[in-house]
DNA sequence: TATGAATGAGGCTTCATTCAT
DNA sequence: AATGAATGAAGCCTCATTCAT
């Protein structure tokens, strides 16, 4: 039927959408949120704007396509830091470190919350982004609830100091988008102090 | 009835800025930052649009307008907090209270990162915004300080903890974004904790 | 407040949507309803774009008024058709020759039609614009039951009788599109001949 | 297996220009014309986008052979009709059913209306549907002229009368679109009475 | 013959801003 | 001071058509 090679196609396909969603993730890094266009992304894929449109139904989507994967390469990211090897405190420098280093973290916390708002996108959307969110927040609780164990870290619910750990990260990180000066570095050893007992 | 004067006119004048900008603040609540249009903003404030552009030059006006007010509110809040009597873990607890009881704050933190964001608005506006945003740390860092004085607050530079609260307290409040269901609530006292020494 | 006319503001507003739906069903009588854009109704009009969009919702709105219009004027002048002095067959006569003499018919028409098919309109659209059509039988079938008390017009279910003339007459009209060139004249006598009783 | 030859080409060639086609008037008749796309139809035909560009030049085309078939098929139907044993009162009466009875008719007629819009198609096209229009007629014609030298049907011009027979179901077809609730069922009987001198 | 990725023009719609009254 | 009509640029999205495989 097909004088097409299938698999090389959806490679292809799927090398694509890579292109389109990690070249949209730097954009919005450039550009900002809120400015952000179709045309934009197109152009830094370096692709139509149909072409776009062939492999997305709609702005939202890459959007919350970006956020899917930002949401669960972090989620698979933090699960297996929590079930590694080593203390509390450890895991907790380590994650607040690669939270740290990476340039683009601002970009997926602003989108997850402009995803949140009303306008913004679907209730699907925000429903999932939201569910995504709560759920990261379990390997985080259970890694407080280990430190607490460990005597490494300080007491109370786990989840709520996973929450307050997670939203401090996200704070900080917003601090960090282009054009923003403030002169003081959040550094992963003073952070992680905050929730540590031995002092 | 009462003859028209210039202070009368001024305080109309004044009177009508705040009713645009109060139920502007309403409004992004509502419709959120990226979708809000002037258009919104006069129909909330049963104001027409042209009179919204007789008080406002333009839209990045009403955006910047409101931040300065509100960081300027702020800081004189903080300020005179830092100022008042008392030790610094009770000063730290009502900036806490006073965060999270306020029910638009999230629209302000989304505003104040948003007007950073490089298109967002003019350059002036970014900076004003970055630099009030620095300025009302130092009562915060003068809070820690003192608390660190006292021996209640946990020890590091002042200024760096000022910025790890405010980024949590800023954290925590885009999680209340209306359309959020995170279920999970930040408790002042709990956060306080997290900056205080004797556990 | 308001330093403006607002008796005369409402003149010009009414006025203005005349002038836009008027000159868009002419543009459409031109161009044909698939191929009419708004750029093309804003051009005809000697109106901006957006204004069109200042006053009216979206394309559809402007076809459903134009129905909306169009129907209800032709309701009005087929009541009064019928309720008017004279025998049944001179009424029908009337009413066939003032169909036959508006160029614009098909337009109407043809839009009728268009407006019905699923995707090209709203549900609450086509449900009033059948509506209409139903309703603006009524007199004609009034004009059927007349001439059958008459003697003039030939037996029958009055309402069928009046859905087969308002069939054969848009049919008719049809045939009148730019473009078309049968070369056959409707005449209106004889036409009612079709209807008449005596011959 | 069985070893391709010309005539099996040319087979498989029809077979999959009928598969398009048939799908296609389907298609119309759920979408629309003017919101059916290429792609709808591409889809309905479980073919490709291309494939079908492989048979057809252009949608254009596509529309002017469905319309080629469609009344090339009704003028043979016709035709063959007049040219049959019968009184011309039976024959129209076969004539009124068997349109009454298609369910895609109304999709053939807004087709034949749309694609003699001036932009809707190309001039040849226009032309064609025009020609083919007025040459179905005569075979009507004919059956008018015999019912008249029968002394069954009314007197006049028979192109003319052939001309009102066939707008007339036309008309009554529109009336059967998807979505149309026109609480009237046309019957043949009816219909062909007002062609009858008997009464 | 068959596929579907790719293109880009064009359509609809929104909205900040201006201006006559 | 107040109104809202008017503008037009810009954004989102669709779709007929082409082309490499």
């Amino acid at each position: 039927m097909s004088p097409r090679n299938i698999e090389r196609d959806l490679q292809v396909r799927e090398a694509r959408i890579n292109q389109i969603l990690n070249s949209a993730i730097e954009t919005i890094a450039i550009k900002g949120i809120g400015s952000v266009s179709i045309n934009d992304i197109a152009a830094a894929a370096n692709v139509s704007i149909g072409n776009v449109y062939h492999y997305f139904k709609s702005k939202d989507e890459i959007f919350a396509e970006i956020l899917r994967r930002g949401q669960t390469d972090y989620g698979q990211h933090v699960a297996s830091l929590a079930g590694s090897e080593g203390n509390a405190r450890e895991k907790l420098s380590l994650l607040c470190e690669s939270w740290l280093a990476i340039d683009n973290n601002w970009a997926y916390t602003i989108l997850i919350h402009t995803a949140r708002l009303s306008d913004a996108s679907s209730e699907e959307t925000r429903r999932a982004v939201t569910s995504r969110f709560t759920n990261n927040l379990e390997p985080v609780a259970a890694i407080m609830e280990q430190g607490q164990r460990e005597g490494l870290l300080v007491g109370g619910s786990p989840l709520e100091l996973a929450y307050y750990f997670v939203s401090l990260i996200q704070g900080l990180t917003l601090q960090r988008m282009p054009g923003n000066e403030v002169p003081i570095r959040a550094r992963a050893e003073s952070i992680v102090a905050l929730f540590t007992v031995d002092r």
